[in-house]
DNA sequence: TTTCTTGTTAGAAC
DNA sequence: CGTTCTAACAAGAA
């Protein structure tokens, strides 16, 4: 599941890789990933050259010569993978970029619910995708924080995973984080005292930078950009991990359905009414 | 066969 | 209008 560790990561792979790089032809296997014509994309993307790659939430934008950028969306299962032309091809590979020199970048999604909007440059910040986002989980300051937890009064978790509330968290992270700042998943964000603001701002930046670290997190089809998996996954204290004991506690981890998605938490490390009366 | 999983969004409810 | 919540989407695993 792509998360912004993830996306980080694939970010920071291509970064290496793609700047300078020409695409010399374009082949579209699935179309409804795009929101124009196989052919007509196809033709705008040949010949124009790679040069910045970065991310906003789980957004990746590529921006291009000619002032054309891609922006694309990798909801659960996407994977944007460069590679040489004779590795084995996935079976959902919906996209293939042959570039200048040689190798290829290819788009798969099993799930086919990620997508690719080519646009020029000066629109990708109008775009509503990325205009919609909050503030990146990453580049929050600790007062902006602060400030817009204040002003919620819904729970803390389906909160999180508010893109446009913050950018970047999904329903592993947000797990992940709660369990780390000790934070039950239904508090309201409201209530939240400013030491439980503080401890959740700061497991934020932990959890986010420890598994950028270690490439993210492989639960389910995840890979890199070499198409390698992340090892995070190793370190998740409760996301999958019901009736598991509690790495911190012992006690057995427990999961309710909070909007239609699943939530882990330690209902010992976790309390719903603050443990840590005034400090 | 049915249920579950995920991120985002349209639409409804408040 | 802002906020919050639910259903829908797809396809594979259990
Ligand atoms: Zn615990």
């Amino acid at each position: 599941m792509p998360e912004l560790p993830e996306v980080e990561t694939i970010v920071r792979g291509l970064k290496e890789k793609l700047p300078g790089q020409k695409i010399r032809q374009v082949k579209v296997n699935l179309d409804k990933v795009l929101r124009e014509n196989k052919e007509e994309f196809a033709s705008l993307l040949t010949g124009l050259v790679f040069q910045g790659v970065s991310r906003r939430g789980k957004m990746i934008i590529f921006d291009l010569s000619e002032d054309w950028s891609l922006v694309v969306h990798l909801k659960m299962t996407g994977q944007i993978i460069y590679t040489r032309p004779e590795a084995p091809v996935n079976k959902h590979t919906h996209l293939v970029f042959d570039l200048a020199k040689g190798n290829q970048l290819r788009y798969a999604d099993l799930r086919q619910f990620g997508y690719l909007i080519l646009l020029k440059t000066d629109q990708v910040t109008g775009l509503p995708q990325l205009a919609g986002l909050g503030p990146d989980a990453l580049e929050i300051s600790s007062q902006e924080f602060g400030k817009l937890i204040a002003s919620r009064k819904g729970a803390i978790k389906p909160l999180l995973l508010n893109q446009s509330f913050l950018a970047g968290l999904g329903n592993i992270y947000s797990d992940e984080v709660l369990h780390l700042a000790q934070i039950h998943p239904l508090q309201p964000a409201g209530s939240l005292t400013s030491a439980q603001i503080e401890r959740l701002y700061k497991a934020i930046r932990q959890v986010l930078t420890r598994a950028i670290k270690l490439k993210g997190s492989s639960v389910s089809n995840y890979v890199d950009s070499d198409g390698e998996r992340g090892s995070f996954q190793e370190l998740h204290q409760v996301y999958g991990r019901e009736g598991k004991p509690c790495f911190q506690c012992g006690q057995p981890v427990k999961r309710l359905k909070l909007s239609s998605r699943s939530t882990c938490f330690c209902p010992s490390c976790q309390k719903l009414k603050a443990l840590d009366r005034q400090e």
